[in-house]
DNA sequence: CATGAATGAGCGTTCATTCAT
DNA sequence: GATGAATGAACGCTCATTCAT
């Protein structure tokens, strides 16, 4: 039923295999997984079904909080430009005050374990911003694309700037800046 | 030298690999390449001394090939866009005839079995393409940013484009029409 | 702690190994010893960390208890000689109840995978009957000889003598006597 | 037929396991061999059908080798124990010569693949020496004692004294005069 | 419900031996 | 005969998952 007892511990289960998954890839076993978050390997199974499931819920839930991150205070401005600076200026500072969790969504894309399922959902869960790249392209020069490519294009620029802002931090303003101006070019 | 290390057989277990790849993920057994190519499973391992090494090897080849394709028939080209735009249009059309391989390159890609050699050596082999980047970025608005960061910026844009042509065949000209659009505004 | 680690498993394991080593030598499966042991393959791992493991501990445990076997009711006697017969006869005895523990110790102590700590650990055990060795061979003819060449002169000779009492066991009690007199000549 | 067409090639397979057996264990694989002899992996297996038959063959020559030597210039001795010392310088003479050789023989000793006709073989080929403790025997103390005993008793001796002559050559010397002297204790 | 031992399929790799050249 | 690539059984070990306590 997906409704475990406790609630910490769960979420201590969701830390510990974000950072496992960083340090160790997403083989990460689930033995170490539970081991850093301090219960008995045959517990995790009572709060998450498989690894599988484990790493959906993971996923969901990091990359929720990623979106919901960038979207606030967005409501509150008026043009679409301060609405994609403030997008871009709150997903940024997420990513550079919790590069696991960045890292950890950016491994966990690609992992065959993540369902179509946990994919729309999550498309759901982050309709609003959805929307709000729907609205920058239906009145730009992407107005042809589809509004799931234009949301890609604005992910795939915007996981890049976070790698380069992380890698590199005594520059991450710069490369900020850069990257916002760059995506406002592109949607134009 | 009697029944020679035979090319066609390490080519077939490159074929393989990526076809086991995509099919199965990175975690594709040995064994189960081994068997789509056609041979034991002792085999694999005269012609690549671990599987890691062999990772390694594919996506050295098929990043290579995939610059290779990307950047025939530019140096006929004159201006920066119509460079970008042979560019754009063979890359394009590699990935679309080769799903396969674009897709084992994604994978790979994130592998971390992938060593810092392999990229380096990459980034050696692909410098005539970044040195296309870096020509545009020194004449437009990203003149401030780094070249590494152009680089992959272009390539995201590119990977992105690649999923949804993929994805959506019948809209593919449309979709790459965009992508360049996009990437064009974004160098500038 | 739900169902603990089981000392009797433990031990099951170490039996079986000696049947397994003795019927198929030091390369004896580690399935091969589990299934012996009447576990899984796997369970003989959280018993001993790796095989390597299981023969330096089996090494070590069969070892010291021949020792202790060997040392058995020593203390009381007064002269050299009956202490040195208390040993033989001691050590003798236990070979031939446990021939197959015998046949063990022969094979390990030639193993590559035992260790030098193994051997160093063993030596400290077994420290009282080499003070007994340590105390002949100060007063006899091998005064000039070190005390582990001393040693290791009774082990061969005691080996060998085992060797001869199992082969040929109804003239064991000959073999033996044959032994201990010509060790006490030896001695001196 | 066992009778290879060239007999330079066969004995630097021998010299090569040798030295692969001493470096790397009993477990040494034939390609290693085969490497440390100049020749191919599958070459090897025209001398020696299998990788046992090399190590019987092997053991036998080491042995017969070790004898040949250690008998040397005996029958112009008069008295047993002349003979015996004569033996015994020759015997540690050659270990200190030969350690590789000396290290192989005790590995190969407790192998399983060596065979009871191989021992037997052995034997037969190492008789004189036999004899002579054969006739140590019928003189001596240990007149009631089977002559392999005393054989083996001779041998574990020796080998006991090779092992520290070889750890610690500066006292070589005394080491083999303090084991002919106990030695000579025990026969006599 | 927590624990951690038990399970056993599965993996990458090795290696004696075979065989095409 | 020599070569070295090909073979495939075998091995030690891992790990997601189960289950007795």
């Amino acid at each position: 039923m997906a409704r475990p007892k406790n609630k910490d511990r769960r979420s201590a289960i969701m830390v510990a295999a974000t950072r496992a998954i960083v340090a160790q890839g997403l083989s990460a076993p689930t033995a170490s997984i539970a081991k850093e978050a301090g219960i008995s390997n045959g517990s995790l199974f009572t709060y998450f079904e498989t690894k599988a499931e484990l790493l959906n819920q993971l996923y969901f839930e990091l990359k929720s909080e990623m979106g919901t991150a960038a979207f606030e205070g967005i409501a509150a401005k008026r043009s679409l430009r301060s609405q994609f600076a403030c997008l871009w200026s709150n997903w940024m500072r997420w990513a550079m005050a919790a590069p696991e969790k960045r890292r950890a969504i950016a491994l966990l894309h690609v992992s065959d374990d993540i369902t179509r399922e946990t994919r729309v959902a999550l498309h759901k869960e982050l309709s609003p911003i959805a929307a709000l790249f729907e609205h920058a392209r239906s009145k730009g020069p992407m107005k042809n694309a589809s509004s799931t490519y234009v949301g890609e294009m604005v992910n795939a620029v915007a996981e890049t700037t976070m790698d380069f802002m992380l890698q590199d931090p005594k520059n991450a303003d710069t490369h900020r800046q850069a990257g916002f101006e760059a995506l406002w070019r592109m949607l134009g």
